[in-house]
RNA sequence: GGAAGCAUAGCUCAGCUGGGAGAGCACUUGCCUUACAAGCAAGGGGUCACAGGUUCGAGCCCUGUUGUUUCCACCA
């Protein structure tokens, strides 16, 4: 016996049992093979602390649409899977299970750390692969990578070493963003900006040489112990009497100049600046051109220095091993050891108390914040590494430009150049343990700094033993940025890489385009000479139904699993890739993804219906000879289905694609062709039967090839169950569009004699006509060969009793009979107790009107000469076309007027 | 301050290179028609934000306006 289907599709019986046959058979294994074009896409790893959310799910479901249809389409595919070590992320978690404890990072110590970041990794790393594969995945997982795994370690030092050999990268005291709370320097990319409400101090510093109070104003006076200077623009008006005199900084009564300087705008506020080069970083500059003093006044952990702090720094100083730029520290006294904000209240009530507040202006003020933490960030002068953005980011550009890397839509190509023409030179060292340790030694005795491939047991330049490697990690995303070559073994020089890379398509959101993909293409281009992809894929945010970001803090985000437990992994995955186009944002409700599942039980049942009619010897599809009209006509539509689906699968346009894929199955498929093949199939003919049979194998197999992308389990499981050659759809040969199936004259009979039963359909309907009061029809058409087999699907589909043909109505006795017109018939229905004349003239009468207005828009085209000029030649042919057929229709509605009386 | 997106049916959104305004949900009516009521059949509902322009022809292209969202930069 063949397997019958269950009457309701259950994802659960089918998506795991599924993925493990897809496993064991090996089918998501890239074999590199010479014969086939490659197709790679590398994930973008998701961290290690995450749980899948709504984004993944889009992202990969996109990548997974993409990477099975190039399977199926011959290409040797790669999709290559890991996850990034995150370390900020994952650091903070430790920290946080280690506070419970009651224990530090410092108590237990660097060693100690990585080996719990480690058993954490371990422990809880996998969790998200585990929900990638519920999604039904298709990843290469013999070749999953983690950005923190030996060979991408190895990658991340051969690069680093390289660009320090090259001068790329280098190390120095500079203004960076710091989080107090993370304890890190963090990246410009990683800084968010949040309005808050703030205020506008109006302080009063009294001028020395001439006794006069100087207004100035600051968003944040806690950092004015710092200042070093004033500025002024040399060209003010206002205070040329001031060039070369001093201020007296209160609190401090500390005596710093006033300086000239271009940062300090005539046009805002009264022009005068304060400068405090250790916390600000036009101040920074500003401190750089007057060669003014950096006088630190925060800790590293947020809070105001003090005496010890002072110490310490003093001591680098006098001990000669203070850097170039290196900040000298103040001992804020009564304020040492205050956070900032605390700090903040005390300096302004002091300044209040000396009579220094002019006012107080209450302003928005957008505050940078860590966007891991969203603590507020405090710029710091600190030595740091960076990478030297500009000699990197031109070729970067130039790719692009060049359309080596195409961005889709493309409209982010300008985010991208955007991001690129401004982006500073990249702090890439972090004040954490979890990560890449920085590959630079420092030796004790010599003082010399080796950066190494390597470990050294000793110092290169000495051989002093003494010697320590540099404490800080580096940017996560300095890894991130290696990942497409970084995976596939560079740099060595490994079959994978020269097969593999580089690769195809990078999906992605486009929140992410400056962290990550800008950084992979010009690392990529460095590195390996080439572009690390050929085109960047842009999806949008997914959003919740009320169109709002979904967010921890505001606890509306869904979980992707609980959608797939509710609906199925193939209806959640439908919904992502559905009704949307790229880089637009989606909102996602539940409502739509029960659009989705009722669609997978559509199609489910679509395939019971096939497998009842088969007998249990049924043959691997195929077109048998003697096709009916229908069968045609499926096949045309099917046919163009395959050319629509898979150029817009090409075009990244898959959102239409699917569409394609929704109209064909359930209102070509299900609604029409089903129910024209149940003439056949209830009838005892078995050539009929086994025609009908094999065009519905046919057609629903080939579709759910069509389908298996979007929703690979329901069609994995049907296919199983239809006669099918092979061992997989997942494997099968992708349907092609073929001239001999094209069969568009029976399309159009096929069509008119639809046209027909819904016209038919709606006079029922308007008049009330219960089904079961069947009526013989007449038809008068002048095309009558087309209905002259029309009669078996006007008994099935249109209520009817019966069909009589005739190419003029003359032959019938019209008398008592309800009237429906088409552009192709008149269709005659003997219902003459339902028959109200009058109403029937209004109705006719109101049809008429309708295709003469249609006509007259037409005729008024027609007429018009710029329009026969200049219009092409196949739209004039339509309107043609169009003025025939209504033309028609309008004598026909006329002629049934007549008949009237 | 710079840039971009969006504005189409009650709701959520498609509409690809300009040539017939569409889908899903919701709504109305009639149907358990032996694949499916998570269904079938029929139907109502739109000044395509507004104002100009280009064109034989504009939802689509251009300019401006309004509303809205986002990104980047800056705000002493």
């Amino acid at each position: 016996m063949r397997k019958q289907l269950e009457k309701v599709y259950d994802p659960k019986n089918v998506e795991d049992r599924i993925y493990k046959t897809w496993q064991e058979g090996k089918y998501f294994h890239a074999k590199r093979e010479a014969n086939k074009p490659t197709y790679t896409i590398v994930i973008p790893p998701p961290n290690i602390t995450g749980q899948l959310h709504m984004g993944h799910a889009l992202d990969n479901t996109l990548q997974d649409i993409l990477i099975r249809y190039k399977r199926m389409s011959g290409f040797d595919t790669l999709w290559l899977p890991g996850t990034d070590h995150a370390s900020i992320a994952t650091e903070a978690k430790i920290v946080e299970a280690m506070r419970k404890e009651g224990l530090t990072k410092e108590a237990i110590g660097r060693e100690a750390f990585l080996v719990r970041a480690w058993d954490w990794k371990k422990q809880y790393g996998g969790r998200i692969i585990e929900q990638l594969k519920k999604m039904g995945s298709s990843c290469d997982w013999d070749r999953e990578r983690f950005t923190l795994d030996e060979g991408c370690s190895k990658a991340v030092r051969e690069v680093f070493v390289r660009l320090y050999e090259q001068d790329l990268i280098y190390r120095g005291n500079r203004m960076v963003n710091w989080c107090p709370h993370c304890n890190t320097s963090i990246s410009d990319a990683e800084v968010e900006y949040e309005e808050k409400d703030s205020n506008f101090w109006h302080l009063y510093y009294t001028v020395k040489e001439t006794g006069e109070k100087l207004e100035l104003a600051t968003t944040r006076p806690e950092t004015m112990l710092g200042d070093t200077a004033v500025a002024i623009n040399s060209e003010d008006e206002r205070y040329k009497h001031l060039h070369g005199c001093h201020v007296i900084l209160p609190l401090l009564n500390k005596e710093i100049p006033i300086v000239c300087d271009e940062h300090a705008d005539m046009t805002k506020g009264t022009g005068v600046v304060k400068i405090t080069p250790a916390h600000d970083p036009n101040d920074f500059e500003v401190g750089r051109r007057h060669d003014l003093p950096i006088v630190r006044t925060f800790t590293y952990d947020g809070h105001l220095t003090g005496k010890k702090d002072k110490e310490e720094a003093d001591e680098l100083f006098r001990s000669g091993k203070a850097a170039q730029g290196e900040p000298e520290v103040l001992d804020c006294g009564k304020y040492a050891g205050m956070d900032t904000m605390t700090a903040r209240k005390a300096i302004l009530a002091d300044l209040e108390a000396g009579g220094y507040i002019k006012c107080i202006e209450p302003l928005k003020h957008d505050v940078g914040t860590c966007y891991r933490c969203h603590t507020s960030i405090e710029p710091m002068v600190s030595k740091q590494w960076f990478v030297r953005m500009e000699p990197l980011a031109g070729p970067a550009m130039e790719t692009v430009e060049k359309g080596d890397i195409r961005f889709v839509p493309e409209r982010f190509t300008k985010n991208y150049m955007n991001w690129m023409r401004g982006t500073r030179d990249w702090c890439i060292s972090r004040q954490l343990w979890w990560g890449h340790r920085i590959p630079a030694w420092y030796c004790a005795d010599c003082g010399a700094m080796h950066v190494l491939k390597e470990d050294p047991a000793v110092c290169p330049s000495c051989g002093s033993a003494n010697i320590e490697q540099d404490p800080d990690t580096l940017d996560t995303w300095f890894s991130s940025a290696l990942w497409p070559f970084s995976t596939l073994g560079w740099p060595e020089e490994t079959e994978d890489l020269a097969h593999y890379y580089p690769t195809n398509t990078l999906v992605t959101g486009y929140d992410i385009i400056g962290f990550w993909v800008s950084r992979m293409i010009f690392s990529g281009l460095a590195y390996t000479g080439k572009a690390p992809f050929d085109t960047v894929l842009i999806h949008g945010l997914v959003r919740d139904a009320l169109g709002r970001k979904m967010s921890k803090s505001l606890g509306n985000g869904i979980d992707p699993l609980d959608i797939i437990d509710k609906f199925g992994a193939d209806a959640l995955r439908f919904t992502l890739a559905t009704g949307n186009s790229p880089g637009n944002d989606m909102r996602f409700s539940d409502e739509k993804v029960e659009a989705s599942r009722n669609f997978a039980n559509k199609l489910w049942n679509a395939a019971r219906f096939v497998l009842i009619n088969l007998e249990d010897d049924e043959p691997d599809p195929y077109i048998p000879a003697d096709l009916a009209l229908e069968d045609k006509w499926i096949i045309n539509k099917y046919n163009v289905l395959v050319k629509e689906v898979t150029e817009n699968l090409d075009r990244f346009e898959l959102g239409i694609a699917v569409q394609k894929l929704y109209d064909f199955i359930w209102d070509v498929l299900c609604d029409w062709y089903i129910e024209l093949c149940k003439i056949r199939l209830n009838s005892d003919d078995p050539a009929l039967k086994n025609t009908a049979k094999a065009v519905l194998v046919y057609v629903m197999s080939n579709t759910l090839k069509l389908l298996h992308p979007f929703m690979p389990f329901i069609t994995e499981e049907i296919w199983q169950t239809l006669p099918h050659d092979g061992d997989s759809i997942m494997i099968s040969a992708w349907p092609v569009y073929q001239e001999a199936l094209s069969f568009p004259e029976e399309g159009d009979a096929m069509e008119s004699i639809m046209t027909v039963i819904k016209a038919i359909r709606n006079r029922r309907a308007e008049m009330n006509v219960p089904p079961s009061r069947k009526a013989h029809l007449y038809i008068a058409a002048k095309k009558r060969e087309i209905f002259a087999d029309a009669e078996k699907y006007m008994i099935r589909l249109a209520c009817a009793s019966g069909l009589d043909v005739c190419d003029s109505d003359a032959g019938f006795d019209t008398n008592g009979c309800v009237s429906v017109v088409t552009e192709t018939a008149t269709v005659y229905m003997p219902m003459a107790e339902l028959v109200d004349l009058e109403a029937e003239r209004k109705r006719l009468q109101k049809e008429l009107e309708n295709v003469e207005k249609q006509l007259a828009q037409i005729e008024n085209k027609l007429s018009n000469q710029g329009f026969l000029a200049k219009a092409p030649s196949n739209v004039i042919e339509d309107q043609k076309r169009n003025r025939e057929k209504l033309t028609e229709k309008a004598d026909l509605i006329k002629a049934g007027l007549q008949n009237l009386g």
